[in-house]
DNA sequence: CTCCTTCTCAAAGAACTTCTTGAATGCTCG
DNA sequence: CGAGCATTCAAGAAGTTCTTTGAGAAGGAG
């Protein structure tokens, strides 16, 4: 009977866009391009294997459909096919984060300890900002913020936070905010606030969460790209 | 630097989901299992391969924590870990109908020609069935219909149909639904109906999806279950 | 206890995936 | 047009996953 073919044939065309996803590199590039385009030497530099290796895994999310490119003069960049994507790999990670036994394990090692308490939800950051009682700071690579960012952030990079610490005011809350739930980039900056006895927190995700759910954004015109 | 080994650990852990679902086989178990528990024989039954691999995949899907399983007497029954598995998988159907280049062809392949304003949304099924101006029925196997299915829906699995068709009132509109977007009973339901001079539409996805939606659903108690 | 049912596991071969290296392509700019 | 850059492709070695077969374990019934 060939809707037994056919059938087998429909679900392993799903499990093709599994398939782009099953691979730890793979996984990393998508959370990185959920940020905004990037060109492959960038990727390659954030995610650690050869260029080469880098574009192998690209063109296999392309292949499946997840990401697109686009040529600008003799760059190739990559972006995420559409917000879906960006659905998917959070739904991914949620089951991740609730199922897999061994992941709270993984998650301790790399981001060390985190008080969940201790986190702004998009919800009470939204009402604090409308209310204007805190600074948002956003501590990704300038390129990220300028491809977009939370309505009235600031853009501090983590790497000169130290320097620029002396320009946000002392009496108010900083909350810090950067990729998304499993990114370093903001713990590290509340750390180093505290140190400095500046009361500071973390947004419990990333600037694509916030995107994603209606949440006022800003992003700049090309010409005002800092370098 | 260890921080990228712990990443790479990390990621390498959210892409053990992904992996979990990168097989046609497992895939169809989770759309299965989307429908309620069922025990190892019937899992084997409905998608086809020999009971060990079956086994096999199954254990797979344990392993990475997306179902778990229940022993009674001496048939084990395995179920969705939690309804956030349902979204993921609705997430990846999603986006592989949105991106993947030839799933239109394959789900033509299996599904046939589909008429797709020929659908009714679960919000307008809600609303009418709210107004009672239509009959529900569900086709799906009658254990599923027990397990859960739509308030006020009547179980006509799909091979009674044609035997019960007479027992379903000639002037009123009647909806059948079955497991989902990718299921065909609801399809060959309304065909048949139409056939037989009725007015007949087939919901747009299925129970899974009504449930999630959190629109009202109803189940029968074990001793109700009929055989 | 012994047999039966149901499910899992182990081994082995085939079929894929991954990553590396080095060469090839396709674009741009002078 | 030719040099130079960014990216992709091809080939091959190493590792992983899938499927089948048959044996094994766990629980229930007689």
């Amino acid at each position: 009977m060939g809707k037994r073919v056919a059938k087998d044939a429909l679900f392993d065309g799903f499990a093709d866009i599994a398939k782009a996803l099953a691979n730890g590199r793979r996984a990393e590039l998508i959370d990185v391009l959920a940020q905004g385009e990037r060109h492959v030497e960038e990727l390659a530099d954030e995610i650690g294997p050869s260029l080469a290796n880098t574009s192998f895994h690209l063109r296999t999310l392309a292949g499946a459909g997840l990401v697109v490119t686009r040529r600008d003069k003799n760059r190739i960049y990559y972006r995420l096919a559409s917000d879906r994507v960006i659905e998917l790999w959070s739904a991914l990670r949620d089951v991740a984060a609730a199922h897999h036994a061994e992941l709270d394990a993984l998650a301790a090692a790399y981001l060390g300890h985190r008080d969940e308490f201790d986190q702004l939800s998009r919800t009470e950051l939204a009402a604090r900002l409308a209310a204007g009682d805190v600074v948002v700071v956003d501590v990704r690579p300038s390129a990220e913020y300028a491809a977009g960012h939370i309505a009235g952030a600031r853009s501090i990079p983590a790497d000169r936070l130290a320097r620029e610490l002396h320009s946000l005011p002392a009496d108010v809350e900083i909350v810090a905010y950067c990729r998304g739930p499993y990114c370093l980039l903001a713990d590290d900056a509340v750390r180093l606030l505290r140190r400095q006895g500046r009361t500071a927190r973390r947004l419990e995700d990333g600037f694509p969460e916030w995107r994603h759910a209606n949440l006022p954004i800003q992003s700049l015109a090309p010409q005002e790209v800092m370098s």
